[in-house]
DNA sequence: ACAAAAGTGTTTTTGTTACACCCATGT
DNA sequence: ACATGGGTGTAACAAAAACACTTTTGT
């Protein structure tokens, strides 16, 4: 059965990483301008599915954490309704090492949140709605270690989460609620980064899964 | 422009009501059985304003608080894609009172969340999902005053918090942290139901809007 | 030796939970 | 007079916030 109106319907995702402790958006130029990684759908898929492979094809961040974010319709899109159904997407900075050598991919570029430059229809707003999302999830969940490499120290979670949410934390608060929450373990390791005491190298104890808190 | 595959987008909404102190859904029969009010798009239209026209065509609870839940997509339909976006509503008890006479309505039936008949395709899973989100609401928001009528006692709106939370509350606690809220204020009226001392009515502060807390 | 980040506990403050009796009304 | 729900405060406990110094390394 089909929709009795024309209707365009396309998945939007909002790829967020940790640069240079900045919280930055992956966005991608078209021919139009900047806009977020995604586009209609293709054949018959999941929508979890279409936006991954979205971020994938487009980005090469397959890898990321992925959840829905909300669903947009614009009555006032030409040729019909346009449905937007928007994600948001979490890189590692392990993978942002590996740069993903766009092969015949559209150009690409990290973009920080703060000065976004002007965007493909309400794009800008998805990827405000998805930092208040993500923002408030740090304090409810374990989401922030998505955005962690496989090993990192207890100042870089810190200094992630502070980024997100725009302030400065507390250092011995923060790491008794973090190792409180029983989410992450020592690996024995330590990194030697500089003309101080390494730091202890820490793990998800569930990488991938996101735990939610109390 | 048209997406490249057949696409039927729904409607579907989940509104709840307390009746008889349970937290009730309301179903519409459809000649395959019964089903969360709700449709195809019609024309081109917003989201919140198809959600908001089924409802109201469906069920005569027009005036319903309404919020985006969750977006499904289901590949394994017959004829394609077929998506839908859930909304939740919650009809005050004040509108209840208010038979919505159903001319040429479907027939509709309030049901208990917790003995659902059989539901077309997830429609069970949808407003189990509703009402996990709506229960955690209550922790972080005044959203529970959509389910009152215009004027309430507190342990009109406790015996609301219960029902939906599933667990007991202590009286003094709960009167404490509502009032500490300011989101309700006395009307200087009481109501008298019954051999006791009669209750103080409130009403909202700011009736129709949610808000957040701390 | 100095600079720079890592690591570590205790006290104070705030919020949450537990808990029991008197009040106003209808019958 | 009694049954019924309405209304009220305080103490104990738990969680969150504030706060400063020692340790280990590189230069």
């Amino acid at each position: 059965m089909i929709g009795p109106v024309a209707l365009n319907l396309s998945i939007e995702v909002v790829p967020f990483a940790i640069r240079a402790e900045r919280l930055e958006v992956l966005l991608t130029r078209r021919p139009t301008g900047w806009r977020l990684p995604g586009g209609p759908l293709e054949g018959v898929e999941n929508l979890d599915a279409a936006a991954r492979r979205h971020l994938t094809d487009q980005t090469g961040f397959g890898g990321a954490y992925l959840e829905q974010l909300y669903t947009f319709g614009r009555p006032e899109a030409a040729g019909g309704l346009a449905v937007t159904v928007a994600y948001y997407a979490l890189v590692s900075c392990g993978a942002l090492a590996v740069d993903p050598a766009a092969d015949g991919r559209a150009r690409m570029e990290w973009s920080s949140l703060a000065a976004l430059p002007d965007l493909l229809q309400d794009h800008a707003g998805i990827a405000a709605l998805a930092h208040r999302r993500l923002a408030s999830k740090l304090a409810y969940s374990t989401i922030a270690l998505q955005l962690m490499p496989e090993r990192f120290t207890l100042t870089e979670l810190q200094a992630v989460n502070e980024t997100i949410l725009g302030e400065i934390l507390d250092k011995r608060n923060f790491r008794k609620r973090i190792l409180a929450l029983d989410c992450i373990e020592a690996t024995g390791e330590t990194a030697r980064r500089g003309g101080h005491r390494p730091a202890q190298l820490y793990r998800a104890k569930r990488p991938g899964q996101v735990d939610f808190i109390k």
